[in-house]
DNA sequence: TGGGGGCTCGTTTTT
DNA sequence: CGAGCCCCCA
């Protein structure tokens, strides 16, 4: 075991034998299944620490990839602070950050040029909307949207056009189209997301010289979030861990390195884009995995909080199975509230926050978290008018801006002038007297002549052609102005002869953009200093990619306390890539392009002030705080209407909630709203069945009984009263006392294990059909029936006041 | 050409 | 209800 070389290294010590296991795992494949809060990080930095400083890998044989830049970067800072090694060697970073390292280090070998942009999702879509137009694509049987999403899927499954399977003419159509996209990407030299993944992929497939290498290069990979991986990041893995197709066939199989997957299958929650939870199995079986960890003890949350996390997701059937323990005590019940609407509960939760504020927590420790972004709307008012200062996080990056958008077009034409998405982007922004018409004009000549829309422009005449012309003209003055300039004079000058900075300045609302514009230069300046070219994967020279193991190493392995004996340091097989040869370094504006398009930059609305953390449970994931609401749980919000017809979509819900849950550290509110405002219409909704899940003992109810629906609720039919209290506390009338079940009540608390709610044998005596009389909505006619005994709802529609659902218990219907 | 009015639609999202 | 999109009109 390696582990003696360096028993008593201050790195290990503070690991829990689990921690440890894993950190010091021999170098075969293993599945590290980690527990919310269980240190996963932690772990896998100290393990390449120790792989370093025990002699076993050098930098050069480490890969290490996560899903977000935040990952990728909390890692590389967490590691240069163990070890004082230089992390330029090292690969780490996001899937679509190596991808696109290595495309850069072998465009030739690649099919692409060396200045290669990429297109991010907005990129993507208009370079779809234009190539329909130009085949006259209906857009109503084939929405841009749903095309793009059809195309990302088939790269995320590993298919090019050829390899879609056509089952109709529909599915036909579809693939014709992905492949006109291919052949758009191809001439104007840009890829896209999927892209950067598959065409590494596919490099490293037919490849053997390049795929061997990589094998005999990187010795230990390691991969976090694993449950998050597609199909197609998995074959990646798998080809360069030495275990692709040809593996099996033994003589010609190169050794490829120890894969050690870290992840949590409870805390997949990315199905609907992609994500296989199902590679973790298909990886044990795949590399016969004999080294399994669980990490289970939890370092983040109180005993009441992860007993809620277990028993809610003891529910999903599909699991490896693993329970979160902690050793800190129960510390404080959860605390669930019901309002009577979403204001009251918006109303609620500001109380609480400037409560918990007075009783000395800091808003930035505070976090609501909610099922969907539409929710933010009314907690956002509510704090809004409390003074509470507030961060949403979500919504517009920096670099998704559109004004920076525009700049970063006329930055990409200096690089690439066939970009013709860059190229529709700016080409009358800010206006320049060219129409939609001069823009068809071009276009048809650019087909004709496959060309890019650049090139076509002279042969456009008349007056569309003289501004066109000028337009180019511009931008290859601007070109050549800007050669052998610094970065940041590039993005000056680029700002000023563009026009763009004139045109913000004189638009009303355009102060803010020209802030954003100058935090372009800023960035771009911080990106020289900082990145250094070479921290940042996409910067990096040419030259040293693919190079040695300890080519990288900038000081000798003695000085870093290495021992020289133990380090790999023969020289790697030759690699026969052009690129190698001519030493060439990317342009730092090629380079900045790049970063702007890998990462998108934080929304950094309010960012630094002591805030209170507003986010989807999904953004939340990776996240802690001292506390924690959950709103809005509510049947149909969350779990989501939509993902409730499957029992995949279900489990994927639960294992949402759980990560809501397990997010808090000492406090955690859950609350439901009786009745909420969606689409514009109130809706009646039933309790989340998720409260059903939890353990009673760990629960206490906050809600007054009877406040119920006697304080009015506007346009409702009168609504609930307490005694229809969505049947969601016993001990009815006693709430001083309020600790009690959240479901089925005191009298029931000995009776059989939770039942669901349920959800048949209704007393009314309603079906849907049925006309019916209400004495203030008039006559109505039953469309859908819900719920029974005090639940029961029914949903109307009335003959003038439209759509209303009520409670059953509350409104007084007539059957006419 | 571009702004405004009318229309539709409405989970979750990173790269 | 409100955001984003498209089309039509000035």
């Amino acid at each position: 075991m390696f582990s003696e070389v360096a028993p008593n290294s201050p790195l290990l010590q503070n690991l829990n034998p689990e921690q440890l296991a894993a950190v010091t795992l021999p170098a075969t494949h293993a599945l590290i299944l980690a527990g919310a809060g269980s240190g996963k990080t932690r772990v896998l930095t100290t393990r390449i620490a120790w792989l370093l400083q025990t002699g076993q890998v050098s930098p050069g044989g480490i890969l290490a990839v996560t899903f977000t830049n935040k990952a990728a970067k909390e890692m590389l800072a967490r590691l240069s602070a163990m070890l004082p090694v230089n992390v330029r060697g090292m690969w780490i970073g996001t899937f679509h950050g190596l991808c696109n390292r290595f495309l850069r280090a072998h465009y030739k070998l690649a099919n692409l040029p060396q200045s290669f942009q990429i297109l991010d999702t907005q990129d993507q879509l208009s370079a779809i909307k234009r190539l329909c137009k130009q085949f006259n694509v209906d857009d109503e049987r084939f929405p841009p949207k749903q095309l793009a999403w059809f195309i990302a899927a088939c790269k995320e499954d590993g298919q090019r056009a050829k390899d879609v399977p056509v089952r109709d003419e529909e599915g036909r159509k579809k693939v014709e189209i992905y492949a006109l996209y291919e052949e758009q990407c191809q001439r104007e030299g840009v890829v896209d997301f999927g892209e950067l993944m598959l065409r590494s992929y596919e490099l490293l497939r037919d490849n053997a010289a390049v795929r061997e290498h990589y094998q005999r290069r990187f010795r230990h990979i390691l991969i976090d979030e694993f449950q998050d991986t597609n199909k197609l990041q998995y074959a990646w893995i798998k080809m360069l861990a030495g275990q692709g197709p040809d593996a099996a066939q033994g003589a010609s199989a190169m050794p490829g390195g120890s894969v050690v997957a870290v992840g949590d299958d409870d805390q997949s929650i990315y199905a609907f884009r992609g994500a296989r939870v199902g590679n973790m199995t298909d990886f044990v079986r795949e590399f016969d995995v004999t080294h399994q960890i669980k990490l289970e003890r939890n370092y983040r949350s109180f005993g009441n909080i992860l007993d809620s996390a277990n028993e809610l997701i003891s529910h999903n059937s599909k699991r490896l199975g693993k329970n979160l323990r902690t050793e800190a005590g129960p510390g404080e019940p959860v605390r669930v509230y019901e309002s009577t609407s979403d204001f009251a509960e918006a109303q609620w939760f500001v109380d609480e926050v400037k409560q918990l504020v007075r009783d000395g927590s800091a808003r930035k420790d505070i976090a609501l978290l909610y099922r969907s972004n539409a929710q933010s709307r009314v907690m956002e008012t509510a704090l809004f008018n409390a003074g509470v200062p507030y961060r949403v996080y979500g919504g517009l990056r920096f670099f998704e801006r559109a004004e920076i958008k525009h700049a970063l077009a006329y930055l990409r034409l200096l690089e690439n002038p066939h970009d013709d998405t860059s190229f529709m982007r700016v080409v009358n922004f800010p206006p320049r007297g060219i129409g939609a018409r001069s823009i068809e004009q071009l276009q048809d000549i650019a087909r004709a002549s496959g060309c890019s829309l650049h090139d076509g422009v002279s042969a456009v005449t008349g007056k569309a052609g003289a501004n066109l012309g000028a337009f180019v003209a511009k931008l290859d003055v601007l070109r050549e102005q800007t050669s052998g300039l610094t970065l940041r004079e590039i993005i000056e000058l680029v700002l000023q002869h563009s026009g763009l900075e004139e045109h913000y300045k004189t638009e009303k609302e355009g102060q803010d953009r020209l802030e954003n514009l100058a935090e372009l230069v800023n960035a771009a300046e911080s990106f020289v200093s900082q990145e250094g070219f070479g921290r940042d994967a996409v910067a990096m020279p040419v030259d040293e990619l693919g190079a040695g193991p300890n080519s990288t190493l900038t000081q000798s392995p003695a000085s870093q306390g290495l021992d020289p004996a133990t380090l790999l340091d023969e020289p790697l097989p030759e690699l026969l890539v052009p690129d190698r040869d001519t030493g060439e370094t990317l342009s730092p504006l090629v380079a900045f392009l790049t970063h702007a398009a890998l990462e998108s930059g934080d929304n950094q609305a309010q960012a630094g002030q002591d805030a209170v953390q507003l986010m989807t449970v999904h953004s939340s994931k990776g996240l802690e705080f001292d506390c924690v609401f959950i709103a809005g749980l509510e049947e149909g919000l969350f779990p989501h209407e939509n993902s409730m017809s499957d029992q995949g979509g279900l489990e994927e819900e639960r294992r949402l909630m759980y990560v809501a849950i397990t997010r808090a550290r000492k406090r955690l509110y859950l609350s439901h709203s009786q009745t909420r405002m969606l689409h514009g219409q109130t809706r009646y909704n039933l309790k989340s069945r998720f409260f059903d899940e939890l353990p009673e003992a760990a629960l206490k109810w906050i809600t007054p009984r009877n406040q119920g629906f006697a304080s009015g609720l506007g346009t409702s039919a009168g609504g609930w009263n307490g005694a229809s209290n969505s049947g969601a506390g016993g001990g009815r009338g006693d709430w001083a006392s309020s600790v009690f079940a959240s479901k089925s009540g005191s009298a029931e608390r000995f009776a059989s294990p939770p039942v669901p709610p349920q959800r048949n044998a209704p007393s009314h005596g309603l079906k849907s059909g049925m006309e019916v009389f209400h004495a203030k909505f008039g006559e109505g006619k039953v469309l859908m029936l819900e719920g029974s005994g005090d639940d029961a709802r029914a949903q109307i529609n009335f003959t003038r006041h439209g759509v209303k659902w009520l409670a059953l218990s509350v409104a007084k219907l007539t059957v006419v």
